[in-house]
DNA sequence: GCTATTTTCCTTACATGTATAAAAACTTGC
DNA sequence: GCAAGTTTTTATACATGTAAGGAAAATAGC
């Protein structure tokens, strides 16, 4: 692994090739072929090298998913206006990821990662942190609350993510279709009543709803 | 794959092992030696088969843990004394759930499931649901505001249960910890002032708070 | 120039999920 | 009993991520 800081005059043979390289191609392939097509292999040859020698640029691929994420990230946040006041400011911050995020069909597979993500959007994350905080939280209840924020939207990103694969690789009955298809409706009446409109309300795209809700829970709670 | 209704005297070539046995001996190996042991392979010989005889009572290893999700909701989740305060059903019901798959560590791989889960959990979910109408949402909102728990749900699972993989996984400094040591307190004031308590915060288990948090506000929003 | 050291790269090998195609073990119709 | 059809099982093969160990290419000390 290359020190990031290396003032000596580079011992050692000299790299031919470097972790911004593979980054770049890995970025191309999964531009213009989909992120099923970025294997190791494939990215070797496409950078001219061999599998093995990526691993000395990159953890392994997960790292790299990681590092096309945050690639992917700084193109893509653009800063909007934000409003003045602090609780729409959240809302703003917190939906104008999501729509970044869930608009990168590949993410889901690092979506994963520890809260925050890439440095570009550390600046949505201040947004968000100060303005629970200017709506009265403390500076911990407000950490606290953008980290509730970011989970559920990493699980409406996820789950929809997952929902929407499972649905293409397979046109066979879904586990949910044949669980509602024998709902008791004694014993469980809202569901068996909700059956029918089920997935047309879950293909809904709800995440604001469930953002300003959440929102208002994190304000009300002071 | 089995017709689950074959009313039939059974055609063709009698199976040596059933669906049934496969998850049973799946549960076995995980049960005993870890999720990271299960392969079809393993499976296989375990069983007394080969690899691809199990693709016939299951579709890919993916829905074996599923299955196995399911197996285990139907053992791990039982059901508590619920209040009679709706909106306190909703919690405990929901907090039921997270407690039930957070504690058992393989099952992020297959959380991101379309909603539901398994046929065990629904009594959950109507609780929920119920929860919600009871509160004077109405049955279309009632969903849409059970989805929102379920995704800040699989949100928080997901989330710090690979932040912990990553964890062990490595020693390295983490991402996060390079981005939080040269944060510009100008531009990210509230980062900056947080870098030194972030981890611990986020050790912190809050799903509670952001549970309530996320009830309060679809409650609010009739 | 020569050896030691350091870094990067390459070769080989393995475990895994699973696609494909053929074989095996039945029932049914004749 | 035999051909046709159906379902399950097996054998073989491939693509993938990556571990292990050695080769290559540079610098540093002599």
């Amino acid at each position: 692994m290359p020190q990031p800081s290396a003032p000596r005059k580079t011992l050692g043979r000299p790299p031919r090739i470097s972790r911004e390289e593979v980054v770049t191609t890995a970025r191309r392939i999964v531009d213009s072929e989909g992120v099923d097509r970025l294997t190791m292999r494939r990215l070797a040859t496409e950078i001219g090298s061999t599998p093995m020698a990526l691993y000395h640029h990159v953890r392994n691929k997960e790292e790299l998913l990681v590092l096309l994420l945050d690639d992917y990230a700084a193109r893509a946040l653009h800063r909007p206006e934000l409003p003045a006041q602090p609780r729409e400011r959240i809302v703003v911050a917190a939906a104008a990821i999501h729509e970044a995020l869930a608009a990168c069909p590949w993410i889901v597979e690092v979506l994963t990662a520890d809260d925050l993500m890439s440095a570009s959007a550390l600046w949505f994350v201040e947004q968000i942190v100060d303005g629970l905080v200017a709506c009265g939280l403390t500076p911990e209840r407000a950490i606290q609350g953008y980290r509730a924020i970011w989970y559920y939207t990493v699980g409406e990103i996820v789950v929809r993510a997952t929902a929407a694969r499972r649905r293409t690789d397979d046109d066979r009955p879904t586990y949910r279709e044949r669980i509602f298809a024998d709902l008791d409706p004694g014993e469980l009446p809202r569901l068996a009543q909700a059956a029918d409109h089920w997935a047309p309300l879950t293909a809904e795209d709800t995440y604001l709803d469930g953002l300003r809700a959440m929102v208002d829970g994190l304000l009300a709670a002071r």
